[in-house]
DNA sequence: TTGTAAGCGTTATCAA
DNA sequence: TTGATAACGCTTACAA
């Protein structure tokens, strides 16, 4: 029987005591070397098992200088990005992945006013790498961070031009535009978009698939305003579109939230999807399904996104070539509004 | 200027030679020691700069014996955790919160298979306190967790019972008999409510809160179905509930969550809310605002209880002594449909 | 107020 | 296959 020494958790020098080997040799065992005599590994993880032992983190960081542990990069504006099922569910995808490994999750708020600090931490070898969920066009830093150490984009960063920025990311334009020839082919004449904002690659990318679709079909491309991804922001930019044109009867919104909102002006209006106006949307996201009526959408595999960027992150991580950007399919779900 | 030596980011040592202080001093400064000459901060904070040093984390860790971060335990049901915006809003008010200070934030998936492997790891010294956010009532080891490192509950466990685990709420008993109340001022008569899991001490107490409001005015508390906080949940339960009495003109919905599919049903069966049912919810989300109609709800301050949990938890790693349950306040947002 | 020196618990190098 | 032993970068008595 072991005693119970005082002095905190059990430490490898204490496994290797009880299990009668050095410290090197436990070190092995815990790391799976494969060159230890069975005996020992046996005795060790006998040891191990009694002792409860684990082994401490900071220490092996320290030693190894391979921190086990990745960032993930949050914008600053934490309040939407939460409650953007988008984001939150990335993050699922992401949080899931990485349980099942050895690396650990560190949530970084990324301060806008001082980028500087994040970017420094992220240098400091406090990390193996991150994964940067970028909202704006600020992104320049971390595409700059990407030179230090290995960082991968969720949805194609802004300053990505020339870089060789690591991103995971649908084809927004692909996608928009087949959401908005939906609305082309159901006899829509009149198509509007409210698009994302100006200043992310999701928001201009959607915009430019909606346009894509209206110039093929010979349609004018005029009926545009940008939202900002929230339920307000749609609300918005739907009232600003009626003014312009209240016979509008066709309309692509660059995400769920904000065409819930633009359906509570519709409604106020009178107007009813999709007899007297055909909507599509972008996520299929609890907004999209849970409205009345819900929405016909493009779907976005986002806990598999977010799976993904860690995948290619850890694998970027251990040096092996991977793909810069890896491009995950959409799907578009009918539900009858376009 | 100091030469650019290779071999890594800067070390407090590289920062001692270009001040011309020692080490100890440096670490001094760093940790906002008082007893250090103004002289010597001046020299000191200038290499800093230069060198944009960062201290290694590991080692001040490993030092220290001070892990300056905290662990926030989530379910494994991550997809429903993130789906929901009640856990999303006090994940924000955590993260939020954290990044004003020194701490790092690791999420830690708690696989439900084995507890033990989380609970080893956070034994194990790599962190200085929990927060959990515990879905179900399966907190046994978490409960039993607090007896080593400091652990802060979100929500009262459910094996809270004679224990002094620590946790930030809201009384939910309390709450939900005043949006019950509300249905029977209104002159409701058959008054139904769906219930959260009843594992759950946020479902437990506020089915307790709606059974206590109806005696007090003498209505039977018999229409009770349960979901699990999810849309999917609420429909099955409100299919259930007109089962048992198409009567109902009362409901009490335990989050806005279910509320939107149990108005699904409702819509679908042709009845009209406030007109035909009174409704009130819990939860001031996205799915209580954007609904049709927007719902009657009770608003919990969760970015604020987010806040709290941290507060309470750094606090106790602190040393200092503060309330072992935290209730934060609640109140109901009329909206018209009870 | 400052510096010296002994750890902190691992990993990694090198002999054995 | 194993074991000494020197790092890893920092904190912290203890001395000066």
């Amino acid at each position: 029987m072991a005693p119970e020494p005082p002095g905190g958790p059990p430490t490898l020098e204490r496994v290797a005591a009880v299990a009668g080997v050095s410290r090197s040799t436990v070190s092995r065992v815990v790391n799976g070397s494969p060159k230890v005599a069975p005996a020992a590994v046996e005795a060790v993880h006998r040891a191990i098992e009694d002792l409860g032992y684990v082994p401490n983190r900071a220490a092996r960081i320290l030693a190894s200088r391979r921190t086990q542990s990745i960032a993930l990069v949050i914008p600053e504006n934490t309040a939407r990005f939460f409650a953007d099922p988008f984001f939150a569910t990335v993050v699922q995808g992401i949080a899931m992945y990485l349980a099942d490994t050895d690396y650990t999750l560190s949530l970084l708020i990324a301060a806008e006013k001082d980028a500087e600090k994040t970017r420094r931490y992220l240098q400091a070898g406090n990390v193996d790498g991150a994964l940067v969920l970028s909202h704006h066009s600020d992104d320049r830093s971390y595409v700059q961070l990407a030179k230090s150490i290995p960082v991968v984009f969720g949805g194609r960063p802004m300053s990505a031009e020339g870089s060789d920025a690591y991103y995971v990311d649908v084809d927004n334009v692909a996608a928009a535009s087949d959401a908005t020839h939906r609305l082309v082919a159901r006899g829509r004449r009149r198509i509007a978009t409210i698009a994302g904002p100006a200043d992310m690659s999701a928001g201009l990318d959607r915009a430019e698939g909606w346009r894509r679709a209206l110039e093929e079909a010979g349609m004018p491309t005029d009926l545009i305003e940008h939202g900002d991804f929230s339920p307000a922001g749609g609300e918005a930019a739907m009232r600003r579109l009626l003014e312009r044109d209240p016979a509008i009867d066709g309309l692509f919104v660059a995400s769920s939230l904000m065409a819930s909102g633009a359906l509570n002006v519709l409604r106020g209006t009178g107007r009813i999807v999709p007899r007297d106006l055909g909507l599509v949307t972008f996520d299929n996201d609890y907004a999209a399904q849970s409205s009345s009526p819900p929405l016909t959408t493009v779907e976005q595999p986002t806990v598999e996104l977010g799976r993904r960027m860690v995948d290619v992150l850890l694998q970027r991580i251990a040096g092996h070539a991977v793909p810069i950007i890896t491009v995950m399919p959409t799907r578009v779900i009918e539900r009858g509004t376009e």
